[in-house]
DNA sequence: GTACGTGCAAAAATTTTGCTTTAAT
DNA sequence: ATTAAAGCAAAATTTTTGCACGTAC
């Protein structure tokens, strides 16, 4: 099943390359195809340690570079992991992000009607819950308007 | 409204530290004023810039160890922000991520029931939103079995 | 052949650590 | 007076960048 998530991944990093110009080097085409049959959202180093059993000259400058432009092609992204980061706030109370794209502010909302809502079974099966944020990403109101100006 | 939080915390920590046997200090009591006043979620550098006009000679490394330590006493959290870490997926599909705090693993579920409910008005009036991800903290089933092994 | 992308090395940025001094108790 | 914590500097990480060479087109 994660087999055929690979070949799709491939097969659109081939069409994005043809059609934005860019080259399809082994280097990317491994780089993506470990990261696409991998399940643990690994890190760049992680990725660099197993694309280095297939290409044991690949550098890890060229991973992180890589993951960037595969973010680009919109082939990939990074994801929240809570805690991985240094951004800090002392207000523990539950409430939820909404990430800006552009500016990367983060703002802080309540949504009552998720509280309500069971956590789902497959969620409970992987271990006991401790607490639920969620993470929406988008554009800010300042951004879009900013955006909207320079636009016209 | 603001201000309550901070003298909130601050007796907090007053508590705390007695409780735990921990000095109060000018650095501990300022950076949790800062951090407590914060609406951004800052970085621990932007803690020390905002911190460092109060008590000029304060170091950078002090508040790396003073956050951490406010996180121990359960006054300040990390947050999560995408993109703000080097963790990737190539997995674009709507699911989200439960985050083992012991073993960091990060394992993906899917809720369709949440995929029914509205954004709340709340969220929506901070800006267009492309993409909603949820995290649930917590210990998965390894970790649970491997800590009640060890402590029987 | 052209020039994009890689590899290498070095730099920049971020976070942690060892040790001495300061200050809270 | 004790000793935890701060400050300083240096180290360890993590991520980015400049440049020469290799290779996909």
């Amino acid at each position: 099943m994660r087999h055929e998530l690979v070949e799709q991944k491939l097969e659109d990093l081939r069409r994005l390359s043809a059609e934005r110009g860019l080259r399809l080097t082994h280097q990317r085409m491994e780089i993506l195809r470990e990261l696409a049959s991998a399940t643990d959202h690994p890190s760049a180093e992680t990725v660099h340690g197993r694309v280095q059993r297939r290409l044991p000259t690949v550098s890890l400058d060229t991973v992180y570079r890589t993951l960037c432009t595969l973010e680009d092609l919109g082939l990939a992204a990074k994801v929240s992991v809570v805690g991985d980061n240094g951004r800090f706030d002392a207000d523990l109370s539950p409430h939820h992000h909404f990430v800006c794209d552009a500016c990367h502010e983060v703002r802080d909302f309540a949504w009552p009607d998720l509280d309500d809502l069971p956590i789902p079974g497959e969620a409970r099966a992987l271990g006991r819950v401790d607490g639920l944020r969620v993470i929406l990403k988008g554009t800010c109101a300042d951004c879009l308007a900013r955006r909207a100006g320079r636009d016209s």
